[in-house]
DNA sequence: ACATTGTACAACTAATTGGTTGTATGTTGG
DNA sequence: CCAACATACAACCAATTAGTTGTACAATGT
């Protein structure tokens, strides 16, 4: 359970950690592309780039769907959501921290009263 | 500038792609934790700990402070704000391509009148 | 003074990553 | 039917990663 959501984290965060990933998630956000459309857009090889598409799409940051010869790629905000979930419940761990020392300050102020 | 921002991006969304160094973030957000504490609730050795610290530190998402022989490690949440801002940004991106659906959407309505 | 503690770093290894080229397979237009 | 296109995937390579052990060194406590 817990596992399986870190594994999960592990594949979304690694899956973002990538500029020519980060760039393929906007164009896909945007709208769809078929892979060979956003393979145009990059120096690199197609395969190279369907292998990022693959990181992406293994990770749930997008979807695909086949028109024709052509396979559409468009990705998903929710994913993208559940990333920033993550990094609200780090804050929250902050908030907590701060939480506590402003209970620290209260009790030394009222020492001093 | 915008590659300088790229390599920060690779940074933080590499660090944040391991599960123990998730995990210490959780603990150094909560509050200061040497490294020698850090590295005792792991199973693994202390200089993989460390290296784990190093990589976060250097991502920026942590910091540390001398205390006597102690290094103490505290979390630093505007980092992890940071990273949250870089997926507004592409939540964004999505909301544009929604906007132009709906225009189109819009405008097919206006047709059929 | 010196044994202990906390940290840093180098050298090594196995696994993973990001790229390549080449090949196979499915889909389409003429 | 078949040439061209879109995709998938395997095999390979260089670089990086996540871990290990070992060594060095500074700060502390007795």
């Amino acid at each position: 359970m817990t596992e399986e959501d870190e594994d999960r984290a592990d594949a979304l965060f690694h899956a973002l950690a990538d500029r020519t990933r980060r760039d393929i998630m906007r164009r896909v956000l945007a709208g769809e592309h078929s892979v060979s459309t956003l393979a145009a857009r990059y120096e690199m090889s197609f395969a190279a780039v369907q292998k990022h598409v693959a990181v992406l799409e293994r990770a749930g940051l997008l979807t695909k769907r086949r028109s024709g010869r052509e396979q559409l790629a468009s990705g998903d905000v929710e994913a993208v959501r559940s990333v920033a979930g993550m990094l609200t419940e780090l804050e929250q761990v902050w908030r907590g921290r701060i939480a506590r020392v402003d209970e620290l300050i209260a009790s030394d102020t009222d020492e001093e009263d």
